[in-house]
DNA sequence: AAATATTTGACTATTTTTGTCAAAAACAAT
DNA sequence: ATTGTTTTTGACAAAAATAGTCAAATATTT
């Protein structure tokens, strides 16, 4: 159960690369890289993509990962969290249904 | 399976009052609790609480409605909705037993 | 210890969110 | 249907949150 940063930072250093180049390839500065490997900053969604382009991650795996982690920086603090995703699930599955 | 927009307007309607009038007890513009109770903006969980009292909700009941809101929202327009709330109630499980 | 890589923090810019207000729209009552 | 009242909407400005840049501090490697 990984988080985005764990994932990214282990397919960057099973690769061999350093920051600097994972950050000229994407066009990202690489101080963001470092802080999107420690769960410092959250990427974008275009960012997600990128990162699984270029180092050839399954698409769906990362997405998964960054967006469970956006729901869990939510409910980071939360007592209720437990009962507010199930609730969340039963209204998506409800919205799933109208449309 | 109610939103929170949808918890406070019954309970206003229910109790006979005007948005003027509940915005006056809880210093809310009423153009932004009319907002809420549509669900074009999300309160501050301060403000959640001051709804939770003023019209004697269940807290709980109502901070669920409104955390699990925010998840929704996140979520809205993902196909991977569900897979990252699986993921996402397994790493909120998992920080728990640490802390 | 020197060289190189990573992390951190201060700063700025940009985007997003917030509240305020007034106009538009919806709803009632007569 | 017009008047009075409530609700909703949208434009605007203020405030807050987020993003990116850069350099200094720290950690790691050789």
């Amino acid at each position: 159960m990984k988080s985005f940063g764990e994932i990214i930072k282990e397919a960057r250093e099973s690769r061999g690369l350093f920051l600097r180049q994972v950050a000229a390839e994407l066009n990202i500065d690489q101080a963001i890289i470092s802080k999107f490997e420690h769960g410092g900053r959250k990427p974008s969604k275009e960012q997600v993509l990128s990162f699984a382009k270029f180092f050839k991650l399954d698409t769906e795996e990362l997405l998964v990962a960054w967006l469970s982690d956006k729901v869990v920086y939510d409910l980071k603090d939360e007592m209720l969290a437990d009962k507010a995703l199930k609730v969340a699930e039963q209204k998506i599955q409800y919205r799933r249904k109208l449309n």
